[in-house]
DNA sequence: AACTTTATCGACTGATTAATCAATTTTAGA
DNA sequence: TCTAAAATTGATTAATCAGTCGATAAAGTT
């Protein structure tokens, strides 16, 4: 692992921990065994390093999903694979997920480059678009049903997560939370 | 309105604008009115304004939607008004909710007293509770029913702002997301 | 008015920190 | 092996900021 990568584990690490400006980069230097210096290589700003770690996992995460999915059809099961492998992705990253949530709901947000959220080219909000085209799904705005699609996951995660499920526990719900969903967004 | 308030309130809006660390007190002072060291005598430290901050904004919230709650009986429209209160407050305060969500996902959570939160004088979690036992909404864990309410009305509200809907196309969207809400949760 | 208490002020301080940069080490190519 | 380029180092700096405190003003009491 190169020692970009390795920044930036350390810096999800304490991000998460300490909060932005409760993390001096020094320390993040420090936990990466590097030298205060050689973090300026690699991000020329501490908000540079701040944005590329959200940038980072966002791909990491996006990976992990598209990487699950690959039937050809739209029906319900590929609905549920796009929900299991997204709660699995936020409960097997709980650092890298808690990361997402604090940027997010941070000033930082501000700074994100509106193109890279650009949701039309994202495969859920792709996915939900088909759906709702071949009536399978309600006749709603696609970002509103992805907006409680996101909140689902988040309040799904929230409740395993509060309540530190087993991993027997955590399907159940996952299961029930699901059919939830789906009774709500189904036509 | 006393001075008390006066830098809670420049509070909630300078940390929402600019993040806890992105803050210093002596701007919150500045927009305060108020001298430096007067901050200090109202709030012993900077995170003491940031924890009252918290618990003023719950506080507030709370005795929104306790005032708008007065059926005796349980029923799908104790919910819908339960449902609509919380909403609303989330729109018509949209700074304070800011700071909610921004303070949640924070580190600054962890020193929460955990009784502050105790769930179980929650209003909405006594209401849920009673629901289950009427068997009006489905018998599930009544943290899992509440993370999925609060879940949902998070959901809808990034909608309805990111949107930036009008007041007439916002009542359509939350009578449509509580609709969809009751479908998942009744029994 | 005289006096006491409480609130406010703002200059100051000690500590912290993001970012720099000249010196050193490591790597790579001939 | 020799040399040049690239990567790494860490002491240094300039700036920022939370919190203090003695002085002043305002409010309250007799």
């Amino acid at each position: 692992m190169d020692k970009k990568q390795i920044i930036l584990q350390s810096a999800v690490k304490l991000f998460v921990e300490n909060g932005f400006h409760g993390t001096a980069t020094a320390k993040i230097a420090l936990e990466s065994g590097v030298a205060n210096g050689t973090l300026f290589n690699y991000f020329k700003t501490k908000d540079e390093l701040v944005l590329a770690l959200y940038y980072t996992i966002l791909k990491g995460k996006d990976d992990f999903i598209l990487e699950r999915m690959n039937s050809n059809s739209i029906s319900k099961d590929t609905f549920k694979s796009l929900f299991d492998a997204t709660i699995s992705w936020s409960i097997e990253n709980k650092l890298p997920f808690q990361y997402l949530l604090q940027f997010i709901h941070s000033p930082y947000f501000k700074m994100v480059d509106p193109s890279v959220l650009n949701d039309d080219d994202n495969p859920l909000y792709v996915l939900i678009q088909s759906g709702i085209d071949i009536i399978l799904i309600k006749q709603m705005p696609v970002s509103f049903i992805y907006s409680l699609f996101i909140a689902q996951i988040n309040g799904l995660h929230e409740y395993i997560i509060s309540n530190d499920l087993e991993k027997e526990n955590q399907s159940e719900f996952i299961e029930e939370a699901f059919e939830m969903f789906w009774k709500m967004i189904k036509e």
